[in-house]
DNA sequence: TAGCCCGGAGAACGACCGTTCTCCACCTTG
DNA sequence: CAAGGTGGAGAACGGTCGTTCTCCGGGCTA
């Protein structure tokens, strides 16, 4: 029988290639290879599916990142490392939370809801890894700015911009507090 | 007689704020106060309507940031307080070409055509601003980060993050040259 | 084997939407 | 005033899609 990870992975597939609203029910039941009446039974709506979709994904998203962060030398340019990876991948389609955003944000609260935590949790992740809350949230704005340019320009390289110029912010940032030591 | 620009107008606001598949072409008639024969007479699909509709918010939008930015005393920070006056509007909706792109992106190369030529054409006014190419893709991806985190936050703080950030890198890069230049 | 239940396939339903068509009131012109 | 054409209002059409319903086959149980 087909599980409902199973779905959930398809469903996850193809809103995230297509957006939400480009995609059927009956799409997702072909691509699971499931049947419509136990797909309704798995998720009792599409805004349901997509809810879960999402959740699925800022999981998997967020992990990913924590986990190619905390092990590196140097935990803040090892996120936009990541991102370079993630950019170059051919079905990289920018940020699906603010894909979701732009097309549901005003008609669901939900949606709207889970990508706002969803980018509250990368900046948190930023504040922990800079170990300083205005320096993870500008360093927050580089890595969103480089999603955004690198979904629409459809190249990898504003993962290595955003690398030069967060090197740059992460050594203002600790000559100043060398200066304040020695001061 | 209802004029192309009124309908334009009219549409751009519902577009803006809802996202172009959540409004229908009787929509856009009523708003208008057009008939939907004349509404078809002006534009012939809607489709088409979509794109005039970024082509013009594409041309007032990068017109009044440019306007701001020339002016003033330093043009690059003055771009991002900008941003922070547009973040501020009660109908802020983070990027129009930005959602857009997320909703038709896959669907439209159209659509995603005009999204790239946007952003290019913005980095391009800070690679002018900045008299530099690199410095101006470092702070084309503060700005973009900027819009996105504050339209899914809700908050004008990512400007100011984003300027004190870009402070941070005009001087590095002064410093630079002025060092290069003292060697 | 006979009856029963569960799941699959897909038809069907109702709503919505892009687009076109119909009909009518009004304005213009001779 | 008469006739023709233009534009408005909205009905109608065709397609899509979310959701439900129907029917059927196949396996389990007595």
């Amino acid at each position: 029988m087909v599980e409902r990870a199973d779905v959930l992975e398809k469903a996850e597939a193809l809103f995230y290639e297509r957006g939400v609203q480009q995609v059927g029910m009956d799409e997702v039941r072909t691509a699971a290879g499931v049947s419509l009446k136990r797909l309704y039974q798995l998720f009792p709506s599409k805004d349901r599916l997509v809810e879960e979709y999402l959740l699925a994904r800022d999981a998997r998203w967020m992990n990913a990142v924590t986990a190619h962060a905390i092990n590196a030398d140097n935990p803040v340019l090892a996120v936009f490392d990541w991102l370079a990876e993630w950019f170059a991948e051919p079905d990289f389609r920018g940020c699906a939370f603010v894909n979701a955003y732009g097309e549901l944000g005003t008609a669901s609260l939900a949606v709207a809801t889970i990508a706002r935590r969803h980018k509250e949790a990368f900046r948190g992740l930023f504040r922990d890894l800079a170990d300083d809350q205005e320096l993870g949230d500008q360093l927050t704005l580089l890595a969103e700015g480089a999603i955004t340019m690198a979904a629409i320009t459809g190249t990898a390289e504003p993962a290595h911009q955003a690398r030069r110029a967060a090197e740059g912010l992460l050594a203002l940032f600790h000559g100043s507090h060398e200066n304040r030591r020695l001061q």
